[in-house]
DNA sequence: AAATGTTTATTGGCTT
DNA sequence: AAGCCAATAAACATTT
C-alpha cells in the first residue's frame, strides 16, 4: 500500500522531462524495446524489464492473490501439472513476464542485490537456452516444458524478491527492523509475480500424491543457489555474496522438468540469510509440512532449508548432518520406505503430530509418542530404577538386535492382546511410541480405509462414528484410524535385524532371529498413503518392513534425548512393542489414543528457542493453521500482518484443512459441521485456558 | 563413492 | 547443581 503511494510519478516525469520526452514518447519507446526483446531473448530479458513500480503497487496483495490463486490452481494442479496445459501454451510471455519488483530493499543489501542480479540474469539466460534447447528437442513432453518454466520463473522471481532490487530503494517500504517481514508491501509479490507463483505453484502442488520423480532426487534445486538473504538479513553481506556465488553444492540446475514435481512449497520470499533461531527439527518440519503429503525426501528437505534459509548452504555438512540426525532421532518424522526404483525413503509427519509443528516451530511434547511417553513417565516413574541395571548408562545398549526383537515381542504381544485398546494400551505403550499411537481403539470394522495422506488427509477419512467415539473422549483424540484386524503377519523389520554394529557396540551375541511376529494383530498406522511399495527386503521377498517408520531408536519413543525415561527405554527392551505396521494398512496414526492426552508437559515454552518462548505465549494452537510451513521466520512471514491472521492463504495447509473439513463437514451433514470438528478439537485438544482465541494464533506465519 | 540413515558422545545453554 | 535439550561431531551401516 505504501508502495502506492511511492510510485513516483514524478520521478519519473521528471527523467522524461530532463530527457526532453513525454510519457508517450516513453510508452512509444518502451513499447518498441519490447517488441524487440520479445522477439529474441525476451523470455531472459523479461525479468529485468519490469519496473519496479508497478510491481510495487501490487505487492502488498500479491500475496493474497497468489495465494488463493494458488490455491485454485492447485486443486487442479495435479491434473494439470504436468499436463500440458502449461506447456502446450507458450509461456505467455506477457504477463508473467516483468519480473519482479524489485524490492525494497534495505540499503545495506545493494551490493548484492547487484550481483544477485547479474547472476540470475546469466543463469537466466542459460537456462532460456537450456529450455529452448529442451523444447525443441521433446516439444511434445507434457510437463517439461511448461512446467519447467513457470518453476523456472518462480524461482527467477524469488530470486528477485529476495534480491533486493537495484533499484529498489523505495522509500515506502519500511522495513522491520530485525528482518521480520511485516506486510511489507513488497514482500509479496506483484501480480504479475502471482501469476507466475501461481503456475509454479500449481505444478508443484500437486496434490495428494505428488508424483515426485525419480530425478527429483537431485535436488534439483539450485540449492545453494537463491542464497541470498533476504533483504532484511541484516548481516553481512559479504556472506550474501558469498552464497549467491557459492559454487555450491550443486551442479548444474535442474532441468525444468523437473521443477515441476518439486514436491513442496515455498514461501513467499524474500528469505532472510540470517541463521533461524529455529531448531532444526522445525526447519525440517517446515519443510516437510510445505509438501502436500506433508513428506519429502531427505534431499527435498535440504533443498527446502536451503532456499528458504540461505543461511543453510548445501555444501556444509553439519547442518545437513544435523537435518539427518534429527530425522533420524525425532519421533515425529516417520519414514516412509519406497520402492527403490521410486526413490529414497520420504520424511514424513502424520498428522497426530502437527501439533509439534505449530507455528513453524517444533515443541515435541505434542508429539502423539511423546504424550505416551509422558503419560507413562507419570504412570511410573518408579521405574527407571529398574533400568540402569542393564549397563552403565549409555554404553549398555544392546543389542539392537535383540532389542528390536524383544520390542517386537512386546509389541506383538501387547498389541494382540485386547488390553491395548484404550487405555491399558497407553499404559502399555507408553513410552513406546510411535507405533504405539496406531493402536487404537477397537477397530471398526473396516472403517480403515487406506487412507490417503495428503492434506486431505489430515482430516482424512474418518468414519464419523469414529469420530465420534473418539470426540466424546473428552480429551482429544482428533480422529482416529482403525485398522481392521488381522493383518498378515508382520515381517520382522529387516531393519531391525539387518543392523549390528559389531565395532562400536559388542555384538551381543543374541539375535536369534526375532521371532515372527504374530501378526494377527492389527497394527494399525498411519500410514501415508503413499504408495508404499513394499520394502527392499533383503531377502527379496516383498515382506514389508516392521517399521518402516521408525528408527530403531524412535521405535523405542526414544530421541535421541537423553531424558531419563526415555533413556530406559535405550536399555531396556522390555517396553517397546514395536509394532509394526504396513505402511499401507493406511491407518492414520493420528492421535490415538485419546486416553493420553495429557497436558503438555511442562512448560515447554521456556528452553530453547524462541518459537517455543511463543508457544509458551500460546500453547497449542489451534489446529486449523496450524501448520503452514513457512515462512522463514516465524515471525516474519511477509504474509502476516502484524495482528494477524487477517490474510487468508489457501495455500496454507491449514486452510486446506479446513476446506477438506469443511467438505468433510458437508459430506456428513448435520451436526458436525467441519467446523464443528475442528471447533472440538481445539477445544478438546488444543484449547487452554491461557490460550489467546485461536483465532489469533491460528497461524504463525 | 556419495548419499542416506543410525547411533553414540559431547558440549553448552537453560530451566528447575 | 542437576536435568533436559538442541546442536554437533563422528563412527558406522546401508543404499544408490
Amino acid at each position: 500500500m505504501a508502495a502506492h503511494h511511492a510510485k513516483p510519478i514524478s520521478p519519473i516525469s521528471q527523467v522524461l522531462q530532463s530527457l526532453g520526452l513525454t510519457r508517450n514518447d516513453l510508452i512509444k519507446h518502451s513499447d518498441q524495446m519490447r517488441q524487440f526483446l520479445t522477439a529474441e531473448d525476451a523470455k531472459s530479458l523479461r525479468a529485468f524489464t519490469t519496473t519496479s513500480e508497478t510491481s510495487d503497487s501490487q505487492y502488498a496483495k500479491a500475496d493474497l492473490f497468489s495465494s488463493s490463486s494458488r490455491t485454485r490452481s492447485r486443486s487442479c494442479s495435479n491434473s494439470l501439472i504436468n499436463a500440458s496445459a502449461l506447456s502446450t501454451t507458450p509461456p505467455p510471455p506477457s504477463t508473467p513476464v516483468k519480473a519482479e519488483p524489485t524490492e525494497p530493499a534495505i540499503p545495506l543489501r545493494h551490493m548484492d542485490s547487484m550481483e544477485m542480479v547479474i547472476e540470475r540474469k546469466s543463469r537466466q539466460i542459460k537456462r532460456e537456452k537450456r529450455g529452448r534447447k529442451e523444447k525443441e528437442r521433446n516439444a511434445p513432453s507434457p510437463s517439461p516444458g511448461s512446467a519447467g518454466v513457470s518453476l523456472d520463473a518462480f524461482m527467477k522471481s524469488r530470486d528477485v524478491r529476495r534480491v533486493p532490487s537495484v533499484e529498489s530503494s523505495d522509500p515506502s517500504r519500511s522495513v522491520t527492523p530485525q528482518g521480520t517481514f511485516t506486510p511489507r508491501p513488497d514482500s509479496p509479490t506483484p501480480t504479475r509475480q502471482r501469476t507466475r507463483t501461481v503456475t509454479v505453484q500449481a505444478t508443484k502442488s500437486p496434490n495428494p500424491i505428488t508424483p515426485r520423480r525419480n530425478n527429483y532426487y537431485k535436488s534439483p534445486l539450485p540449492s545453494s543457489s537463491p542464497p541470498q538473504s533476504s533483504p532484511y538479513a541484516t548481516p553481512s553481506t559479504k556472506r550474501i555474496v558469498n552464497i549467491v556465488s557459492s559454487p555450491g553444492p550443486m551442479g548444474p540446475l535442474p532441468d525444468e522438468e523437473e521443477y515441476d514435481t518439486l514436491p513442496y512449497t515455498l514461501p513467499p520470499g524474500p528469505y532472510s540469510s540470517v541463521k533461524p533461531d529455529l531448531s532444526y527439527a522445525a526447519l525440517v518440519g517446515q519443510a516437510i509440512l510445505s509438501s502436500p503429503e506433508h513428506r519429502l525426501t531427505l534431499q527435498e528437505i535440504y533443498d527446502w532449508i536451503t532456499i528458504v534459509y540461505p543461511h543453510f548452504k548445501r555444501n556444509e555438512t553439519t547442518w545437513m548432518n544435523s537435518i539427518r540426525h534429527v530425522l533420524s532421532t525425532t519421533i515425529c518424522f516417520r519414514k516412509v520406505p519406497r520402492d527403490r526404483s521410486i526413490g529414497r525413503t520420504l520424511w514424513a509427519i502424520w498428522d497426530c503430530d502437527l501439533e509439534c509443528f505449530t507455528n513453524g516451530g517444533f515443541r515435541k511434547e505434542f508429539c502423539a509418542d511423546m504424550q505416551h511417553d509422558r503419560s507413562k513417565k507419570l504412570l511410573s516413574k518408579k521405574r527407571p530404577a529398574e533400568e540402569p541395571p542393564s549397563g552403565s548408562g549409555r554404553k549398555a545398549k544392546k543389542s539392537k538386535k535383540a532389542a528390536a526383537v524383544a520390542a517386537e515381542n512386546s509389541a506383538e504381544e501387547s498389541s494382540s492382546s485386547p488390553a491395548l485398546l484404550s487405555e491399558d494400551f497407553v499404559r502399555q505403550s507408553d513410552s513406546r511410541n510411535r507405533m504405539s499411537p496406531r493402536i487404537v481403539s477397537t477397530p471398526p470394522p473396516d472403517a480403515t480405509q487406506n487412507g490417503v495422506l495428503t492434506e486431505a488427509s489430515s482430516l482424512e477419512t474418518l468414519e464419523p462414528s469414529m469420530m465420534l467415539q473418539h470426540i466424546q473422549k473428552p480429551d482429544k483424540v482428533l480422529y482416529l484410524r482403525q485398522k481392521p484386524m488381522g493383518l498378515p503377519p508382520m515381517p520382522i523389520s529387516p531393519t531391525l535385524a539387518r543392523k549390528t554394529r559389531p565395532k562400536r557396540q559388542k555384538p551381543s551375541k543374541e539375535p536369534p532371529p526375532p521371532p515372527p511376529p504374530d501378526t494377527s494383530l492389527v497394527r494399525p498406522h498411519t500410514p501415508p498413503p503413499r504408495p508404499s511399495t513394499p520394502q527392499r527386503n533383503p531377502s527379496g521377498s516383498n515382506v514389508l518392513q516392521l517399521s518402516p517408520l521408525r528408527t530403531p531408536l524412535s521405535h523405542k519413543g526414544l530421541h535421541m534425548s537423553p531424558s531419563p525415561s526415555l533413556a530406559h527405554y535405550k536399555s531396556h527392551l522390555d517396553p517397546p512393542p514395536v509394532v509394526s505396521f504396513r505402511q499401507d494398512d493406511g491407518i492414520n496414526p493420528a492421535v490415538l489414543d485419546s486416553e493420553n492426552i495429557r497436558t503438555p508437559t511442562r512448560k515447554r515454552g521456556h528452553n530453547h528457542h524462541k518459537d517455543r518462548d511463543s508457544s509458551t505465549l500460546f500453547p497449542p494452537l489451534t489446529p486449523r493453521k496450524l501448520v503452514f510451513p513457512g515462512p522463514p521466520s516465524i515471525s516474519e512471514s511477509p504474509f502476516r500482518t502484524p495482528g494477524a491472521r487477517s490474510i487468508f492463504d489457501p495455500y496454507d495447509p491449514g486452510a486446506m484443512l479446513d476446506e477438506e473439513l469443511s467438505a468433510l463437514g458437508a459430506r456428513m451433514g448435520g451436526q458436525d459441521s467441519p467446523a464443528g470438528l475442528f471447533e472440538g478439537r481445539k477445544g478438546l485438544l488444543y484449547e487452554s485456558p491461557s490460550m489467546p482465541s485461536p483465532g489469533k494464533w491460528a497461524r504463525w506465519f
